[in-house]
DNA sequence: CAGTGAGCGAGCTTCCGCTTGACTT
């Protein structure tokens, strides 16, 4: 039979623009296929684990994967041989599994083997392709390890939050972590007592150069001080007031400013490696501003690929990843691409770089497929947001293979009587990997020294005493909780992005002027479960979890045993909390000024399932509600009320509108504050941007007022230089 | 960059981790 010479192979991996690529490599005699991630799953309306039978998951297909699940069935039965190449790690292995399972089910004589590759390259293809294998049941073991206990604590913890504080609400081992790490943060900012202190610069002239340097010490040093004595010089942490500033100043009256030594380090700054996900989403949030969320959904489109002329092409790698591990294909092409646009740049070795501990590498880094598209030629096909995230990962990707860059630090020490002044600058000898930067460039210190001798007398041209005061701990961004949760090891790249969404969605947590700030809300469910669950709050439960399913995963240790020593006091204590911790429903609900229209009793501000809105405190009796007024409509003659919209149905933007629509369009993105203008009189609304951070801005176009926080700064400031006179 | 637009309450919710689209309760 001449058709059975010609055999057909089904390769069955997880992304769909995986799939293509991967059938490009292959050719024919194969049919490359997706699953689309997890096909089998356990079911969301049940708990769905026998725990009085060995914690036996009861799994289903997912919910709109079953047309999916059958395609890859009837492909199979046709092709007779099926490859399974979901990825290499954990998750992946169970993908295989449960698709194994599924498979023959349906079709028992099927030739079924699971290949593994690291990289998307046609010898790694190949390769696997040619060395296939079989199930790694540990693999499978730890995963459902890892599902199970999920399950128990987010489903056992979740109804407890419904029953005492709100229907609705959700717990779990990364989400209550993370909302924990914002919480105690807060605690932290809210019991920084900020102190004062001042900084004395001095504007010295040379020749026809201006420069300025700063006070670093004040006070002789003196032989103790110097070996550890009590009684050392005062520095500038000791100028605490205008008073000690002033002091300083009158002693240094009539000193003369000497240079009295000059030094010149050189320093050597070493590439960064390619992005990992929690890399790239801190780096696009520093530096572009992109929330996690956006910078995932914007390399999804940059992965899945672009219109290039004719042709649809995948312009960066699979961006769900730990690894800063690149292919050996893509080293070469990089190598030599540097060699020639860069020369001079190229390391005689190329660079390696070590990885996190948690990583399960299954994926390269994040780097650009094809290097020579530089972010410059390809810009014309790219939106902004898109040009600016591809931007930064070719940056970042072809620098880590370059030569390190030198700088030369000159630091010149200045005296006047027993005050110490130092100045110095910076600048690049060698541009090294500096040479491939542009949007991830950092900024040149930029001042310039005159030259300079020891032993040269300074003109003083006048002082520049500040007054600063020291500032707290800073919240939480996208980028730092991020970095904190990959460092701990509590979540995986493809959940990052999705657990700062569930703490926002749920109202745990505010992201203002990209500060992470939790709610009421979010606090009540904190110190509720600190009390009540300690150990799942636990920062090092995930830790734990980890080395179960490492000993599950490489010493085939009985993961029915573990889980059953976890469940036994963790149900105890669910059900302990849940018959002696009084209900706190409704003490969430908020009295306000506002009056009922309809009745006049007093309104409640309450959380429904679209946000906060007012309730009249007569319910049942009278139903009246409606939006919480933010502001006046300032369009003439209006009389309406600004309140928060959303479209699509509770999901999508926030933005803010007129009471009156559609009779009054006046619509702004910009969430309102209480506060008017003093200018024009609408209203002002939150803003914030690089240079400024959070300032508030009037709404009205034609008036130009806005408000920092250096302005409350500089006020104070200036109602103090008012009292005091001028200073030179 | 422009453009964005219901009415909700105290019953049926929730986890983490894979992966992309999107008529349905």
């Amino acid at each position: 039979m001449m058709a059975e010479k010609k055999p057909h192979t089904l390769l069955i991996v997880e992304s769909p623009a995986k799939a293509k690529t991967i059938e490009k490599y292959l050719g024919p005699g194969y049919t490359v296929m997706a699953s689309i991630g997890h096909l089998i799953d356990l079911p969301k309306s049940r708990i769905a684990i026998d725990v009085e039978h060995n914690f036996e998951p009861e799994y289903i297909t997912v919910r709109g994967k079953a047309k999916i699940l059958k395609d890859l069935q009837s492909t199979a039965k046709k092709a007779g041989h099926v490859l399974l190449a979901s990825d290499n790690d954990r998750e992946g292995e169970a993908i295989s599994y449960h698709l194994q399972n599924a498979l023959l089910k349906k079709n028992p004589k099927l030739e079924i083997k699971r290949i593994v590759f690291n990289e998307i390259t046609p010898t790694a293809i190949r390769d696997a392709v040619a060395h296939p294998g079989t199930i790694a049941m540990e693999k499978v073991n730890a995963q459902k390890a890892r599902r199970v206990l999920d399950r128990i604590v987010g489903y056992n913890l979740s109804p407890v939050l419904w029953e005492k504080v709100k229907n609705g609400l959700s717990a779990g081992r990364v989400q209550s972590v993370a909302l924990r790490l914002i919480c105690e943060r807060e605690k932290e900012v809210e019991s920084f007592i900020p102190e004062e202190y001042w900084t004395l610069a001095v504007e010295l002239l040379k020749g026809k150069s201006h420069f300025t340097a700063q006070m670093i010490r004040a006070g002789v040093k003196k032989a103790e001080a110097e070996a550890g004595g009590e009684d050392g010089p005062a520095d500038r942490s000791d100028m605490k007031s205008r008073a000690d500033i002033q002091n300083l100043m009158q002693r240094l009256e009539n000193e003369v400013f000497t240079v009295t030594d000059i030094r010149e380090t050189e320093k050597s700054l070493r590439p960064r490696p390619p992005f990992t996900t929690s890399q790239l989403q801190q780096t696009a949030a520093n530096r572009l501003g992109f929330t996690s969320r956006k910078t995932m959904s914007i390399a999804q489109q940059l992965y899945e690929g672009v219109a290039i002329g004719a042709n649809r092409i995948g312009l960066i790698t699979y961006m769900r990843t730990d690894s800063t591990r690149i292919s050996a294909l893509a080293l070469e092409e990089v190598r030599k691409f540097i060699g020639e646009r860069y020369p001079g740049s190229l390391p005689a070795e190329p660079n390696s770089y070590s990885m996190g501990k948690s990583a399960q590498d299954a994926h390269e880094a994040i780097r650009p497929t094809i290097v020579t598209y530089t972010p410059e030629s390809v810009k014309a096909h790219l939106t902004k947001d898109q040009e600016r995230l591809y931007a930064i990962i070719w940056e970042r990707f072809v620098s880590s293979q370059m030569t390190s860059a030198k700088t030369q630090t000159v630091s010149v020490d200045i005296t006047a009587g027993d005050v110490l002044f130092r100045v110095s600058s910076t600048r690049t000898i060698e541009k090294g990997f500096q040479a491939a930067l542009d949007v991830l460039a950092s900024k040149e210190s930029g001042k310039k020294l005159p030259a300079l001798k020891v032993g040269e007398i300074l003109t003083r041209e006048k002082f520049l005493p500040e007054q600063h005061f020291t500032t707290g701990p800073a919240r939480y961004t996208d980028a730092t909780i991020v970095k904190t949760l990959e460092e701990k090891g509590i979540g995986r790249p493809s959940t990052y992005a999705s657990t700062i969404s569930v703490l926002i969605e749920r109202y745990y947590v505010e992201r203002r002027s990209r500060q992470l700030i939790p709610t009421q809300l979010g606090r009540t469910i904190y110190d509720l479960l600190i009390n009540s669950f300690p150990d799942i709050l636990d920062v090092n439960f995930t830790a734990g979890m980890e080395s179960m399913l490492d000993r599950v995963e490489s010493e085939g240790e009985d993961w029915v045993g573990m889980i059953r020593l976890f469940y036994g006091p963790f149900k105890q204590k669910v059900e302990h909390v849940s018959e002696t911790l009084q209900s706190i429903k409704g003490v969430m609900d908020e009295p306000t000024e506002f009056v009922c229209e309809k009745c006049g009793r007093q309104m409640i501000k309450k959380l429904g399932r679209f946000g906060f809105f007012l309730a009249c405190s007569g319910f049942p009796e009278c139903r009246n509600t409606k939006s919480i007024p933010l502001a006046d409509c300032p369009k003439p003659g209006c009389g309406g009320k600004i309140v928060a919209r959303r479209k699509q149905k509770g999901r999508g933007k926030e933005f803010y509108g007129c009471t009156n629509y559609p009779e009054c369009d006046f619509i702004s993105h910009f969430k309102p504050t209480s506060s008017t203008c003093p200018k024009c009189g609408w209203f002002l609304v939150e803003k914030s941007d690089k240079k400024r951070g959070a300032y508030k801005a009037c709404i009205n176009k034609d008036c130009d007022y806005l408000h920092t926080a250096a302005d409350d700064e500089e006020a104070v400031e200036e109602a103090g230089r008012k009292s005091e006179g001028a200073w030179t």
